[in-house]
DNA sequence: GGGAATATTCCC
DNA sequence: GGGAATATTCCC
């Protein structure tokens, strides 16, 4: 269905990523956290014997963190305070944005409009040392958000445009049935039309 | 005993090669050629079966010799017509060298002193192209058989120390021992000479 | 965490 | 064969 993905420009690491962090049978190990923003390692040990060796050419935990290192993911202390689990965090790594991953770049290969100026001149400010919240997640995360509602957007004109076709086709066909409806498909965005028979009233 | 192979400063995978190659076990999959200067691989597939993952994290040989490249050996073309086997050659990987492979270095880090003039100007010939020997090979190789010599004579040295100085232990405890023989044992390389007991006459 | 060396893959 | 991308290890 949504076949524009492209995979294929993804690196193998962040594809094995997802699958592992999204499959089912892992959860106990690792998974996705709550609202699918980021991902948890909950039993680092078992994690790295049994999945690592599974999708990797190694069963290190640090080749691993490595690994996501290199694709940007940032470490997230845990809320908890003695807590095995490690979290990882990704703007672009989300449980329903398997889109987003093409986007995802190893290395300094960073894009350098994350550097915007947010409106503030970069003038020194010496009398205090501002601890100065980090926006920049805030941003690519709308960014994310933005590009993800573009896409679906996309996708479900498609999809409309394909249902559109099919039920016209079905209503062409019934209308060369002897004894069929006479009535032809009327066009989709009419509003108060009389409610008729037609493909585009059905979406 | 021959401690200084600083094999520490040997690349991992030249270690795991030598090992490969001399490992009798494999002799029928991968072995030195007769007179140890290169090495063959019998049969690829089952080399590639069963010894490349038992030393590799993989069972590929086309990265075993992209490896094999990285590292400057040279395909020797075999000798005979149609023959599976493939032969591989480095001037510094002997089946007697193993005290070589520290001067082994991957890639274009190459040492510069290879390009020495031959002692010919390189003013342009542009008469014929001619196809003109490549002696680097015959240079290196010289190289290392003087080096191994230096090397040999230098563990010679070491070697006869040590024997002459257990030598002269054992005498001098003989010579402690009441009713012990007083008959030294004869020397073995002597010509003509008057047989007497020396630590130094026995090597 | 990340720089850098080494290993493996992919592609020409 | 080798360039270049990716993966893994090693070390700070």
């Amino acid at each position: 269905m949504v076949d524009h993905l492209e995979l294929d420009k993804v690196a193998p690491f962040l594809i094995k990523l997802f699958e592992i962090v999204s499959s089912p049978a892992s959860d106990n190990l690792v998974c996705w956290s709550e609202h699918g923003e980021s991902f948890k390692i909950v039993d680092r040990t078992k994690f790295a014997q049994d999945v690592l060796p599974f999708y990797f050419k190694h069963d290190n935990l640090r080749s691993f963190i490595r690994q996501l290192n290199i694709y940007g993911f940032q470490r997230c202390q845990n809320s908890s305070g003695r807590d095995r689990t490690m979290e990882f965090f990704h703007p672009m790594f989300t449980r329903n944005g398997m889109r987003n991953l093409k986007d995802i770049k190893r290395g300094n290969q960073s894009k350098k409009n994350d550097t915007v100026e947010d409106g503030v001149d970069e003038v020194e400010q010496p009398q205090a040392k501002r601890p100065r919240v980090d926006y920049s997640t805030f941003k690519t995360d709308v960014a994310r958000l933005q590009k993800n509602l573009e896409e679906f957007e996309h996708d479900l004109k498609q999809h409309t445009l394909q249902v559109q076709q099919k039920l016209a086709y079905i209503l062409s066909a019934l209308d060369d049935t002897p004894g069929a409806v006479q009535q032809p498909p009327a066009d989709s965005e009419q509003r108060g039309s009389s409610p008729e028979l037609s493909a585009g009233a059905l979406l």
